[in-house]
DNA sequence: AACGTATGATCCC
DNA sequence: TGGGATCCCTACGT
């Protein structure tokens, strides 16, 4: 559908003149920038053209008041609609109602290429589109091919395939203070979800007894990065924040400890302020691994509280390394992801490449890495598959999800590159796709979208569920009552749980049936968030005593898919065996 | 409703 | 090699 164009009543001009010597300079000024702008302008023909159409361009008239007019002739100003992208006029980028107009002179906002916008980009129609589908795994005995032609189809799926959660069952709205950067699942408690904010706050929230919640205020000063259980005591977490530290909380007590303090002197200036993002935890070998903005990786032990070995350069000197995961099956390996940390001369134009790399951890030297994986950004986020441990998964800020399907394979280049919006965004938590730890073929991956779509007149940033065996778009998620983007995201170890984090709030999504049931359950508390919620508030301050710690149980409706698919067949093993 | 601002990667000189 | 300009679909407060 072509998108609409709004006429736009455009404000009318009056300019004051209050002596005559002002009159004059301002008025030849005037009329040298409409000849400059006339001059600079091949577009003079199509703006006309636009004026009769009543369209974007229109010119308004000065009129000087009627005494003064005898005398001087009325000055004519071109206000031209300018594009607030690329500053030239004959169109207009942003929002028409709840449809983005992009700038035709940018390349594509999704796919990055020229010579097309996202409106017409082959990969917003089809999340698949240029996915070359994983191959088939193909049976080479006698057995395979028994077990696969006669007793597959007669043993039950363990899991009906690809449950999405896609109402929203309830939510917590300015839980937290500034905006959410992680979440993370208690491994044992199915309620309990953590949450760290930009303001070093750690969340605890038990969303079945909607009203428990706390938020630790004093554990970290600034961005909380990432976050781990302790696997040797799961009533305490670990977290690298951009302070430059890394805590462990108890999660009863709030009691924190330090493990370490990168800054101890304190802010002596941007160079030599050091901040942790990537965090894992390695039970195996018993140490949390943590990654900071110069390139260095720290170990630290869990028993003793200090650091193992050397701080190892792996990255780039200088370069931030966002993210670190530790092999689920093998714990001898380690991924590493970051900044851009080279550039390649190709073609005569130089690139800029920036790796996720896979280490070994009996080995950990700088320059001893098993592997580089190149991505065109900043790699946000580098996942070995949860459950084999022998597929990896990276977002990249050159909006490409990246697929290696097997570490023992060739890992030259990646098994698939997908297409999706999850550009960068200095206000927004770098987006980065999760993977689903329930699925057996470990291939339902999730994450956020950038980019908005016209839902019925609402633009909404849906949550994407996605086949990365084909790049098929399995689910959109969303909600009429989120209106802003959802970076973060993570899926239940066990329950068909998903928790979003989008802006200050928090979001748990079930499969449909079980909101239903939660909904009825306690239509009472049931209200709506977002925009609805500011009326809310007003009604609600009486009743609360705190409106920052406001709980809302919201009613979530999910709006039509883009696709208006079926239901059912929304949810099935599309596109697979 | 219109603006200001927080603030990170990247490009370019 | 480093600092300043730039940025594009933000979110929220005044």
């Amino acid at each position: 559908m072509p998108p609409q164009t709004r006429r736009m009543a455009f404000p009318n001009v009056v300019i004051e003149r209050d002596t005559d010597s002002e009159e004059s300079s301002s008025s030849s000024d005037e009329e040298q920038d409409v000849e400059e702008e006339d001059n600079n302008d091949d577009l003079e023909a199509e703006e006309e053209e636009e004026v009769e159409n009543g369209d974007t361009v229109e010119e308004v008239k000065v009129e000087v008041s009627a005494a003064k007019k005898r005398e001087k002739a009325p000055i004519t100003i071109s206000l031209k609609k300018v594009c607030k992208v690329c500053k030239r006029t004959g169109h207009e980028a942003g929002f028409k109602g709840a449809t983005y107009i992009d700038c035709p002179m940018k390349p594509c906002f999704l796919c990055k290429t020229p010579g097309h916008t996202t409106m017409t980009c082959p990969h917003r129609i089809a999340t698949e589109y240029g996915v070359i589908p994983a191959p088939r795994r193909h049976t080479h005995n006698s057995l395979d091919y028994v077990f696969e032609r006669q007793l597959r189809p007669n043993i039950p799926a363990i899991k009906p395939a690809f449950v999405i959660p896609d109402q929203v069952n309830c939510a917590v709205i300015r839980y937290h203070s500034r905006r959410v950067t992680c979440l993370e699942f208690h491994p044992t408690r199915n309620n309990i979800l953590l949450s760290g904010d930009k303001k070093g706050q750690l969340g605890v929230w038990d969303y079945c007894k909607v009203h428990e919640k706390i938020v630790y205020g004093n554990i970290h000063g600034c961005i909380l990065n990432n976050m781990k259980f302790n696997p040797t005591n799961d009533g305490t977490v670990y977290a690298a924040s951009s302070d430059g530290t890394i805590s462990c909380t108890d999660l009863e007590t709030g009691i924190s400890s330090s493990l370490m303090n990168l800054n101890p002197n304190g802010w002596q200036g941007p160079s030599s302020w050091r901040m942790l993002y990537g965090l894992d935890v390695n039970s195996e070998k018993g140490v949390v691994l943590v990654a900071d903005n110069f390139g260095y990786l720290y170990l630290m032990d869990i028993r003793s509280n200090s650091q193992v070995g050397e701080t190892i350069l792996i990255h780039k000197k200088g370069s931030k390394v966002v993210g670190l995961h530790c092999n689920p099956v093998q714990p001898d390996l380690l991924l590493s992801c970051g900044m851009i940390i080279l550039k390649v001369e190709y073609c005569m134009k130089i690139f800029s490449i920036s790796l996720a790399r896979i280490w070994d951890m009996r080995r950990l030297e700088s320059g001893s890495s098993l592997c580089s994986l190149a991505h065109r950004r900043v790699v946000n986020s580098a996942y070995f598959s949860p459950r084999s441990g022998s597929k990896i998964l990276t977002t990249s800020q050159d909006n490409r999800l990246r697929v290696w399907d097997s570490i023992f394979g060739n890992l030259g280049s990646p098994s698939r590159e997908i297409v999706h919006s999850h550009d960068f965004n200095r206000h927004l938590t770098p987006f980065r796709a999760e993977w689903d730890p329930k699925d057996p073929s470990e291939s339902l991956v999730v994450i956020g979208r950038y980019i908005s779509e016209n839902y019925n007149g609402a633009a909404l940033h849906p949550i994407d569920f996605i086949d990365i065996s084909t790049g098929k778009l399995v689910a959109e998620v969303m909600d009429p009552n989120i209106t802003t983007i959802s970076p973060v995201n993570k899926l239940h170890p066990r329950d068909d749980v998903l928790a979003t984090g989008s802006s200050r709030s928090i979001f748990i999504w079930n499969p449909k049936e079980k909101s239903e049931i939660v909904q009825q359950k306690d239509e009472k508390k049931i209200v709506l968030c977002g925009k609805a919620e500011k009326k809310l508030n007003k009604k609600f301050d009486g009743e609360s005593d705190d409106s920052d710690d406001d709980i809302r149980k919201i009613k979530g409706k999910i709006t039509k898919s883009r696709k208006a698919e079926p239901k059912s067949s929304r949810c099935s093993l599309k596109g697979k065996r």
